[in-house]
DNA sequence: CCCACGTGAGACATCAATGTCTCATTGCAG
DNA sequence: CTGCAATGAGACATTGATGTCTCACGTGGG
């Protein structure tokens, strides 16, 4: 029997059906699924065969993103050296998802019902514990929560996918501008913190 | 001829409706238009005597939205003194109009289309050049776009409107998270620069 | 009083996206 | 070769939002 071989073409066909539709959504989040299907080089009814619908696509691309995060978050050891270090090994590393990310920022339809994944709270904690670890150790200041910190990362990552998507900023200096905007802000400092990157 | 009252009244109408739907649509992206009229107060008959359709009535929004940007960057006067206070004096006028460009940025229906309001454009421009002239005059470091500058300022806006929204953040720090971060970013420093606020 | 106007309520048609079905074709394994 | 399984194509019904219409009501001005 085939079924090694059966379940095996179901989940990389799966995996790339839903990442084609995560590249398609993120720059247009209202389309058919037709166009879906389309984009991953398979049929409507093909589409339909692998996601019970567009609500049950929209939740496999959460999940995908949750997962993709939390692989990011272990990627960057938050818990190791300089939390400013960690801040930015997080942004690089989930520079692959931000796309994805910013799809799902959008689509509230996500938060508003009654019930939501659990995945975003997990993530949210995660990265909030990494902000509080760099107030107490007296890195980061400390009049910005760290709820606040770790909402505006999720904000400026969705705003650097938007600015490389339409071109107006080249996709290396992606890291660079969330994590050092982030870390240090528009002002120009004396101390020599952050003047040193990678930048052009 | 009553001319003068049929006018007003279906300006002062019209205004409202405009608002009630701002406010519903920001944390309900989806909302039906028999809801929107619902949360105005007025039935969808009358709703569709003021907006033809739903696109007509984001259209209004977006213009009321950029009306709104614009009013708030000529009293936030950009090019007067340092730029930092003048980025303060900016997200403090925004502050009233997060909400609604919340939902503006989230709809993206409006900038995949081949036309798109040249309002945007206006206003990047106008807030581009506080960060250029904040740039020149040694202020803010210059390993960060113009470009970038501003879009992550929208960014910012959007998701602190988001997180006082939801209720994690209390609207009264509203302008000191986005205007610090925006500014100083996450890092501690020595320099005496952004450690004086009306926090908390 | 009477009329014009805005309104609310609802009926009805329309339209686009979607869910569901059938059927022919392709490709592959036995 | 033969049959199974997955697919693509398309027909068809359904559903929800929307556009459009009519009609009765009430209110305010002449």
């Amino acid at each position: 029997m085939s079924h090694v071989g059966y379940y095996c073409l179901m989940a990389v066909d799966r995996d790339h059906v839903l990442r084609s539709a995560a590249a398609l959504l993120t720059h247009k989040a209202t389309a058919t699924l037709d166009e879906v299907a389309r984009a991953a080089g398979i049929s409507r009814a093909t589409l339909h065969r692998h996601f019970a619908g567009r609500e049950a696509l929209v939740r496999a691309l959460e999940a995908l993103g949750i997962e993709e995060c939390e692989a990011a978050l272990d990627a960057a050891r938050l818990e190791d050296g300089p939390a400013a270090d960690a801040v930015r090994r997080l942004v690089r590393e989930l520079e692959p998802a931000a796309g994805l990310l910013s799809f799902l920022y959008t689509e509230n339809q996500l938060f508003e019902g009654e019930e939501q994944n659990e995945g975003w709270a997990r993530l949210d904690e995660r990265i909030s514990a990494l902000f509080r670890r760099g107030q107490l150790s007296g890195e980061f200041r400390i009049d910005l929560t760290p709820a606040w910190l770790t909402e505006a990362l999720f904000g400026l990552i969705a705003s650097g996918a938007y600015v490389v998507l339409s071109g107006r900023v080249a996709p290396k200096d992606f890291h660079h501008m969330i994590a050092e905007l982030m870390l240090g802000g528009a002002l120009r400092t004396e101390s020599a913190e952050e003047p040193r990157n990678e930048e052009s």
